[in-house]
DNA sequence: TGTACATCAGTGAACGCGCGTTCACTGATGTAC
DNA sequence: TGTACATCAGTGAACGCGCGTTCACTGATGTAC
C-alpha cells in the first residue's frame, strides 16, 4: 500500500479546485486538461487515472462551488438570508471576482451544450437558489414560489448580462435595476437595506 | 467582369444566414466552417473570399438578427409593443424555435469570451430591446428606465436558464414567473393580458 | 452573331496546430519479513 | 532496525483527429472585338 490513503484523494480535490477556477473565468472548451493539470502542479497523463474524462471534471467542478462556498450553502437557515444574498449576488465585487463567483453565471451557454450530467449539476444549484428565496421571501401577493423564481432569474440573469456587455456603465445599470426590483420582490422591507448596500457598490 | 454584382452579395448572405442559424444552434466553438458553408452549398475554401475570419461571420451572424427579424425592429413605434414583446419572447415557442430565437439568448458565454466587435454587436442588440421597453412601458414608480433593465433581465435571463436546465417543468415555472413579474413592472394593465397568454402558453 | 479573353467566385488538397486520450514506464511510498 | 518488494500515483512521448487557414487551380461568366 504505497502513498497516504488521502493522498490521492488531495491531488484529486487539487485538481478540481483549478479546474472549477479556471472553468469559470475562461469557459469548458477554452481550457485544457494539460492546463487544469500544470495548475496543480502535475502533467497530462496522471489526468484520467483521477477521472473518466474531460466532461467529469465539469460536472464535478460545478458541483464543488455549491459545497466550498458558504453563501451557496443552501441548506442553512434561509429567513431574512435572501436580502443579504440578492445584495452579495449583484454586487460589484462578485461581478469581479473571476476566480470565485457563481457558476451560473460563467457557463449557462457552455452547459446547455453539455451532457446529462453537467445539466443536472447546474439544475440543483439553480433550485438551491430558487428553495432559498422561496424559504426567506414574504411576498405582497403571498406567491412566495413564483417571487423566488423571478428573483433568482433577476439575479442570474443580471450577472449574465453584466459579464457580457463591454460597457461598464450599462452593466452597472443592469446590476442595480436587478437589484432594486428583486428587493422589492422579496416584501421584507426592503427600502432599509436599499440605501446601505447602494453605497457599497 | 464575370457573374451579375450581387451574386457574390446573394452567396455570402446565404453564408450569413446559415451561419446564425448554426451559431445559435450549437454556439461559436461547435460549428466549423466546413460545416456552414456546406450548409450554404459550398466548400470550405470559398470562405475566406467573403470573410477575414470566423469572429467576423460570428458577429455579422448576431447582427443579421437585429435586421432580419420584425419584432426586433428596435427602431418601430414602442409604446404597447412591450407588452407583446414581453409575451412573445418568454414564450415556449419562441424556447423551442432554435432555428430563430434571440441570440441573445443562445450565446452570453460565447459573447463574454469573443473579441470587442461581437461583444459590441450583442451589447447593441440588448440596447436596442432595453430602449424599446423604456419607451413603451409605463411604471407604477415612474422609473421607466428601471423597469425596461428589468424587464430585459427578466426576459433575456429567464430564457437563457429556461435553455439551461434539463427540467421542463421548472424551465416553464421560471419562464411564467418571469413573464408575469415582467408584465407586472411595465404597469400597463398587466391583467388583461396575463390570462391571454397564458392559454397560449 | 460568334469567338477569344480576362475576371474572380468557388474548389479541394494541404498546412500547422492544439486538443483529448492512451499507454508503457518510473520511482516514491508503506508494508512484510 | 534494515532490506526487498509490491503497489500505483504520476510521467511524458505518442496517437489520431478536427479545426482554422492558405493557396495554386479551375471553370462559369459577362465583355470586347
Amino acid at each position: 500500500m504505497p502513498y497516504a490513503p488521502e493522498h490521492k484523494e488531495q491531488t484529486r480535490a487539487r485538481i478540481v479546485e483549478c479546474a472549477r477556477r479556471m472553468f469559470n473565468r475562461h469557459g469548458f472548451e477554452a481550457v485544457s486538461i494539460d492546463q487544469i493539470m500544470a495548475g496543480a502542479g502535475l502533467t497530462r497523463g496522471g489526468f484520467y487515472h483521477h477521472f473518466a474524462n474531460k466532461e467529469e471534471l465539469y460536472s464535478e467542478a460545478i458541483g464543488s462551488y455549491a459545497r466550498c462556498n458558504p453563501s451557496m450553502d443552501f441548506a442553512a437557515p434561509a429567513r431574512q438570508i435572501a436580502l443579504q444574498m440578492v445584495n452579495a449576488y449583484l454586487s460589484r465585487q462578485h461581478l469581479d471576482d473571476l476566480d470565485r463567483h457563481c457558476p451560473m453565471i460563467a457557463l449557462p451557454s457552455d452547459v446547455a451544450r453539455a451532457g446529462p450530467a453537467v445539466r443536472r449539476t447546474y439544475e440543483m444549484l439553480l433550485s438551491g437558489m430558487v428553495g432559498l428565496f422561496e424559504r426567506g421571501v414574504d411576498p405582497a401577493d403571498g406567491d412566495a414560489r413564483q417571487a423566488a423564481l423571478a428573483i433568482a432569474t433577476l439575479c442570474v440573469g443580471g450577472m449574465v448580462l453584466a459579464r457580457t456587455i463591454e460597457n461598464d456603465d450599462l452593466a452597472a445599470e443592469i446590476r442595480e435595476a436587478a437589484r432594486r426590483v428583486a428587493l422589492e420582490l422579496t416584501g421584507l422591507g426592503a427600502t432599509a437595506s436599499l440605501s446601505v448596500s447602494a453605497s457599497s457598490d
